[in-house]
DNA sequence: CGCGCGATTGAGTAATTTCAAATCTAGTGG
DNA sequence: CCACTAGATTTGAAATTACTCAATCGCGCG
């Protein structure tokens, strides 16, 4: 994708699906926002980082992911275009970060400062809303995947992973999907061949 | 526990730590709730009900928790004084109830309607307020608890789960707890017998 | 053509589950 | 105070499942 993109069209049409904003409050709430280009592999929020900005995807897939001692990855979430992706924990509470995010592909996102969302939360109750909106769902979504989890074994829960983001399965590596599904590779290969 | 509580003393306490309100403001949010008391083993939402509730425990236990078609349990949380608990995702989305909710002790809960609180959070900015850092909290800590599950086998899990709520141990059976982590009630006396 | 990365396959091992049986514990009624 | 019962917990043994490690395969790109 070589060039331009409106961003602030994508943002505007996301949010308004959630709240309606003035035109001038939406200007305002932009102006907050500052867009950035990443290729393929760059790291936005890498361990041990201080972490203020999260970030809404245009364009491309990122993902969020944890390495342990063994340094073995888990990930949290892939983030596709009008999703949003942070390490939150660190965010609120003001730590270093723990998970990180970088570039499935080349992407292009929006980053606002954590500061700047919470005068503006506060500033336009609008705006409050929808981030409460926002946040409600990824709850939601987790609640349903920690459920998926517990219950489903790893072939039933990849079959739900393609069923909902089918375009994972020509972008991303056989191997995140299985860092995903919190199995290991040669397990999801010999899932899904059978 | 024979008698009263400031329920209204409770509450305020808990949003007060988040958010500041006037004594009318305050009045008038506390106005929408309501006060129940359930008994030990009494269920607040079963599967399949019309969800419109959500419930702010006061004193007693609450669990939510998923029943498979195996008939085998699985508990998304456990719910102490000032936690909240409902089927967030039918109370949202409006569908019928999958997750189920019951008391482990008897209990004293706040109960306060969906239609409500959007109401509050939209006639009172810092309510809306409150509402987002109270689902932020969640996210974050579903996200964690996500993590948990992928990295760390039970037996870290279990003690994880101690650590953080020493209470838990006195007062749920065991067999709720493996049902917490995921794990058969076996694998979990086996864990802390060795 | 051959390198390198990702994906697959095989074999042995470790962890968890299931099913069944034995044990323990708190509360009840005599 | 004791016997009894229901529910909870523990233990054993076999079966299942996923893991690791190692080797092989397949394909795109220089």
């Amino acid at each position: 994708m070589p060039f331009p993109m409106d961003a602030k069209a994508i943002l505007k049409d996301h949010i308004a699906k959630i709240v309606s904003l003035t035109d001038e409050q939406f200007d305002y709430v932009f102006s907050h926002f500052k867009q950035q280009s990443y290729k393929k592999g760059q790291a936005i929020i890498s361990e041990g980082d201080k972490v203020d900005c999260e970030y809404f995807v245009l364009e491309g897939c990122l993902k969020s992911f944890y390495i342990n001692d063994e340094v073995k990855m888990f990930i949290l979430q892939f983030a596709m275009p009008t999703w949003w992706a942070s390490d939150y924990n660190a965010l609120y509470n003001g730590g270093r970060a723990t998970i990180s995010v970088d570039c499935i592909t080349d992407s292009q996102v929006l980053c606002l400062n954590s500061a700047d969302r919470e005068k503006l939360c506060n500033e336009i109750h609008p705006v409050e809303h929808f981030f409460r909106w926002r946040t409600n769902k990824g709850y939601v979504a987790a609640q349903k995947r920690l459920l998926s989890f517990m219950n489903n074994d790893a072939r039933h829960r990849y079959e739900e992973l393609m069923a909902l983001y089918p375009a994972l399965y020509n972008i991303v590596p056989k191997q995140l999907i299985a860092a995903y599904l919190g199995v290991s590779r040669e397990t999801l290969s010999r899932l899904y061949n059978s």
